[in-house]
DNA sequence: CCAGACGTTGTT
DNA sequence: GTCTGG
DNA sequence: CCAGACGTTGTT
DNA sequence: GTCTGG
């Protein structure tokens, strides 16, 4: 699954752009490292173009509960929570790449092979007047399935205004296996031995 | 027991 | 918070 | 996602 | 276990 991911502009020309167009627009810059919760950008389409739009990351769950910050892309598309979502509100989360954990809890970073922008499949809604994302999730792929069984939908980046553009597209994209990606152990927390 | 998914209202 | 699957 | 905090007291 | 902050 994704519960954090790397947003670093000093490392991507497009991710910075995008910082700077949200801070002109008076958001908050994102940080290097996105947190559920946080407020960050991410691209949505308007009147034709890819543009950026700062959401915070997560729907309220029932009854105050917890944020829900992914959602199965297998079974999106039925999901009341999820699938007026499918059908009209899909948005793309820019990265330079995202963390998970394996069972003891080291950290892995996981990037695109030539370390170009990571694009992961997502959608958002309104909650009470303030727009929030919801990264999508699949079957970890031969890369990621050696730390964690579950990863976010990545997109190539050829296929990111597809996904945005096309609804039948964007319903194929949900069954698609995400292209294969470079690892690296990061210290997630120091271990003392 | 745990891990993981899941409420609606924003639509290009 | 509840539910399911393992 | 992870790490860290949690309670102020009728009890053998 | 449940919640909060990062």
């Amino acid at each position: 699954m994704c519960g954090r991911y790397q947003f670093s502009w000093e490392e991507s020309r497009m991710l910075a752009r995008i910082r700077e167009a949200v801070r002109k627009a008076g958001a908050q810059a994102p940080r290097d490292e996105v947190f559920p919760s946080d407020g960050a950008p991410v691209l949505v389409l308007r009147e034709g173009k890819v543009v950026p739009a700062v959401m915070g990351w997560g729907f309220p769950g029932m009854q105050g509960g917890r944020n829900v910050i992914n959602a199965r892309a297998e079974t999106a598309e039925e999901r009341p929570m999820f699938r007026d979502g499918v059908a009209a509100r899909r948005c793309v989360v820019p990265a330079t790449g995202f963390y998970e954990w394996d069972a003891d809890k080291r950290r892995y970073l996981f990037r695109m092979p030539a370390r170009t922008e990571l694009y992961m499949a997502a959608l958002y809604g309104v909650f009470g007047g303030e727009a929030r994302y919801c990264i999508l999730t699949t079957q970890a792929n031969a890369s990621v399935a050696p730390v964690h069984h579950r990863m976010p939908l990545v997109l190539r980046a050829q296929e990111v205004r597809p996904w945005l553009e096309d609804e039948q597209t964007a319903r194929r994209l949900l069954h698609e296996t995400p292209p294969e990606l470079e690892r690296r152990e990061t210290d997630g927390q120091l271990r003392l031995w």
